[in-house]
DNA sequence: CGCCAGGGTCTCG
DNA sequence: CGAGACCATGGC
């Protein structure tokens, strides 16, 4: 493990990367890795796994990061650097590429709460069992893919469970192929993205961040964009999600994305019952 | 009750 | 190109 391999196990499980994730009693926390349980603590900003393998759990909540190079590029104003002391060891976990697309599909005008009451409900119904937890891998696509749209909405979905039944089909049937999809640039991947149905371009980059390890990748959503409307944006005119992003986000450099989950959660946590 | 939530898509000017 | 309408659902 690198030196500085700290980690903010609360801020990283529940930034809104995740949606699984619970905490126990004692403090620990449990969840699954793909289809593999396991139990994770932090104990002096340090990972202790309790359970699951660490070959596993390691590259997964990403411990090799270096997260004092990243900070490094950060720009210096008082916005970041407030996100920055708030967030500090919030690390951008390495999600399995089709629960995370499928999951942000579900995420269009849901709060997080919501999220994750579709993925518990998702999993409940169409998951495999794991032994050794009540919890449940999130479905395949060929699972999803053979459900109704009347069964995903019962999860919850509404208007989304018609858009997550067309993509689980294409990809379930090999029309699309995630795995090759690794392969390609940021820019052909955001393109092949934003071809599946419920997928643009904020849907695209969350998947690329989360999903494909596409640091750079700087989703807009309502937050971030009132977020860099406040204190960034220096235009007259009233800015596109398009223009936020272009425009500004290469500021934020090479690990853009990064710095994008830290103004997130931190403007989510502080400002989350007061208005603006 | 009205408003908003980690938006996408289509239409219309 | 940009603005608006519409899409479901749930919490506050």
């Amino acid at each position: 493990m690198p030196r500085n391999g700290h980690i903010n196990l609360r801020a990283t499980l529940e930034c809104g990367q995740v949606f699984h994730w619970r905490e126990r009693a004692d403090g620990a926390w449990e969840g699954l890795i793909g289809d593999q349980f396991a139990v994770v603590r932090e104990e002096e900003r340090r990972l202790l796994v309790l359970e699951g393998r660490e070959a596993v759990v390691a590259p997964y909540l990403a411990l090799d990061h270096d997260l004092d190079a990243i900070y490094a590029g950060f720009p210096e104003d008082e916005t970041m650097l407030a996100a920055l002391e708030f967030c500090r060891g919030l690390r951008m976990i390495r999600q399995p590429a089709w629960e995370c697309l499928a999951t942000f599909i579900t995420s269009s005008m849901k709060q997080v709460a919501h999220i994750r009451q579709m993925s518990t409900a998702l999993r409940a119904r169409f998951g495999r069992a794991v032994r050794g937890t009540d919890l449940r891998a999130y479905p395949t696509a060929e699972a999803l893919a053979a459900a109704t749209e009347d069964d995903l909405r019962a999860c919850g979905l509404g208007y989304r469970a018609k858009n997550l039944r067309s993509t689980a089909q294409r990809v379930a049937s090999g029309q699309a192929d995630l795995g090759k999809m690794s392969a390609l640039e940021d820019a052909e991947l955001r393109e092949a993205l934003c071809e599946f149905p419920g997928v643009g371009r904020k849907v695209a980059n969350c998947a690329m961040l989360f999903g494909f390890g596409r640091l750079s990748a700087f989703p807009v959503d309502t937050w971030i964009s009132r977020v860099m409307k406040r204190h960034y944006w220096r235009g007259r005119k009233k800015p596109t999600p398009l223009a936020l992003e272009e425009n500004l986000a290469s500021r934020f450099g090479p690990h853009a994305g990064y710095a994008q989950q830290y103004l997130f959660h931190h403007a989510r946590m502080t400002q989350g019952k007061g208005r603006r």
